[in-house]
DNA sequence: GCCGTTTTCGGCCCGACTGTTTTCAGTCG
């Protein structure tokens, strides 16, 4: 039996956490269950290989009792105290809470001892007949309450729990931002929370904005076309949503509060909790109206959150890495990394054209990338059965390469890579002959078919493409579409280190509904020597701008110029390449 | 359950909102 992912073991302990939740335990138990599945979750190397060797403790949030809880679950498939607790409570009880806003686990548990109700079926039946006012704790307001959140969560349906994936939030949230800030009221207006993290997706859209006419400002949140509806409106702010249903939260805020609500609006949730913590131990009490200092018993308002960071001792800290992952230890050592910027990309290693599945021609797709400044392009259209149609076949690829290299020859400024995305088959190998491959200057290869073959069968084969000698690099590696696909089952940890050993580059690829690796597993092959790729994947001209989401993957998983191998000029890029570099 | 410039016990981030048990617990972000 395979070890189970990182994904697994902390999708492992937060149903602990769930479960302690409802047997009553004190919340701090519960929180180092939550805590420790974070841990875990974004940990850039195997926990169950650190658990093995006693070494689980090192990642912060795990001690010696949720070592030998995950070593048992590695060992056994499962962790005793869960199964006891799943006896104990029906499935039913954590659906609701997880289901059903407002309901939290200790109204889920009073509702279960009191009335039998052990699922959101239960739930709503009996909030039906009017059995859940009768209850001790709960009255009529209360069951109209949860019968509401109940028929909202039936009419949203498991589409609606969907983020809006970040693009798309950005397309709608950006213009509104800015149409905000024209308006001859405002002073200052950001975009706050995950949006501003470039999170892979978000929930809602907060706005943080001081105005010199804040009520005058408010209102103006109903005249932006984009904007379906405005709830209430005060000097305070106003809530909307907009006619995606994305829910937008204005606040309005004095001058010289805007730095703390801004740090704390924009979070995220484990940041924030670790900055607080560490600023209770020195005495300072840290929320989004302002710094408290014990001993002064004053408050310093921040106009900037540059002044709430240095006044808690550290300096500025890009908002991609505010997630808690060691960035307020690296503030404080002054060692935050400088993050890769889009500027910084020199090229392009995934592209298509008409010949498979692109919207652009050849030439149309290499005067864009020269347009872009970028100096080299690989054009690397699908090979024979990525299975959607427009298949390059051999003979098609010779004479497409023919193409390439007589543009390539033509074209000064930018050099051209005739490349291939070649599909992985089921079993590891390629679906061109390695007489062909060789004859390209670059191969992407990537999954895209039999996903389902199980994970062992899946490492097995994506680990044999990676230790292909003529495969340069492997493309968005864990085949996750964002809030629509998960990543098929694949070790890769053991990627990455095939990765590692013989110097194949793995993708971002930089779609935004892709962004795969992602932010944690990219962050973990740099720190295992693979060289990054961020790459448009473009399939049209317009495309080449995707590039900006594999960066911000790329920042979120705190990479630099110097860990991207696509941000070299050519020369430097030709000289990391796995293949030899063609004869000129 | 975790953790230590309060080191092996006794704490553990902050504030808003809601409704009911009428003085505060539960939930959320």
């Amino acid at each position: 039996m395979p070890d189970p992912t990182n994904a697994q073991i902390a999708a492992a302990l937060d149903e602990l956490g769930d479960l302690y939740e409802l047997d009553g335990a004190i919340v701090h138990r519960v929180v180092a269950y939550r805590e420790g599945a974070r841990a875990v979750r974004d940990a850039s190397v195997s926990v169950a290989g650190l658990a093995r060797e006693g070494r689980a403790i090192e990642l912060p949030g795990i001690g010696k009792t949720l070592q030998e809880k995950i070593v048992t679950l590695i060992d056994t498939g499962a962790i005793p105290s869960a199964q006891r607790l799943r006896e104990k409570f029906p499935a039913g009880l954590v659906d609701i809470v997880h289901a059903v806003p407002g309901m939290g686990p200790k109204r889920v548990r009073a509702l279960y001892d009191g009335l039998g109700i052990d699922s959101i079926e239960a739930l709503e039946a009996a909030t039906a007949a009017h059995e859940v006012r009768k209850l001790r704790g709960f009255g009529a307001k209360a069951e109209e309450t949860i019968a509401a959140a109940l028929a909202a969560a039936a009419e949203r349906g498991p589409e609606g729990q969907r983020r809006t994936i970040l693009s798309r939030a950005l397309a709608i949230g950006e213009p509104i931002a800015a149409a905000l800030r024209d308006h001859p009221a405002a002073d200052r207006v950001e975009l706050a929370g995950s949006a501003r993290r470039l999170a892979d997706s978000v929930k809602d859209l907060d706005l943080i904005a001081t105005a010199n006419d804040p009520l005058a400002l408010a209102r103006a949140l109903h005249e932006i076309p984009a904007v379906q509806s405005v709830g209430t409106v005060s000097e305070a702010g106003a809530r909307g949503v907009t006619h995606t249903g994305l829910k937008i939260d204005l606040k309005i805020v004095a001058p010289d509060q805007f730095g703390n609500l801004l740090q704390h609006f924009t979070g995220s949730k484990a940041h924030n909790m670790q900055l607080r913590e560490a600023a209770v131990r020195r005495g300072l009490h840290v929320s989004e109206y302002g710094v408290l200092d014990d001993e002064t018993g004053e408050t310093l308002r921040c106009p900037t959150e540059e002044a709430v960071y240095e006044r808690l001792g550290y300096a500025w800290i890009p908002p991609e890495l505010r997630e808690g992952r060691g960035e307020l230890e690296a503030s404080a050592r002054g060692a935050l990394p400088p993050l890769i910027d889009t500027a910084d990309i020199r090229g392009d290693l995934h592209s298509h054209t008409t010949a498979s599945d692109g919207k652009a021609t050849l030439e149309e797709m290499a005067r864009a990338a020269l347009v872009r400044g970028y100096e080299y392009l690989a054009v690397t259209d699908h090979s024979a059965t990525h299975g959607f149609g427009n298949e390059v076949s051999p003979g098609d690829l010779r004479r497409h390469m023919e193409r390439v290299r007589a543009l390539d020859a033509r074209l000064d400024g930018i050099r051209l890579l005739a490349g291939s995305e070649v599909n992985v088959l089921p079993d590891g190998s390629l679906d061109y002959d390695d007489d062909l491959l060789a004859q390209l200057d670059w191969v992407v290869a990537s999954v895209h078919t039999s996903f389902r073959i199980g994970e062992a069968a899946m490492t097995e084969r994506m680990v044999r493409a990676t230790e292909h000698p003529l495969v340069d690099a492997i493309g968005h590696p864990t085949g996750r579409k964002i809030e629509r696909r998960d990543s098929y089952p694949v070790d890769i940890g053991a990627v990455i280190e095939a990765a590692a050993r013989t110097g194949t580059m793995l993708e971002i690829n930089a779609a935004p509904d892709r962004r795969d690796l992602d932010d944690v597993q990219a962050r973990a092959a740099a720190q295992a020597g693979v060289r990054i790729l961020v790459n448009s994947d473009a399939h049209s001209t317009g495309n080449f701008e995707l590039m900006r989401w594999g960066v911000a993957t790329a920042r979120r998983a705190w990479l630099t110029a110097g860990d991207v191998a696509n941000t070299r000029p050519w020369a430097a890029f030709d000289a990391l390449r796995k293949r030899k570099p063609a004869p000129a």
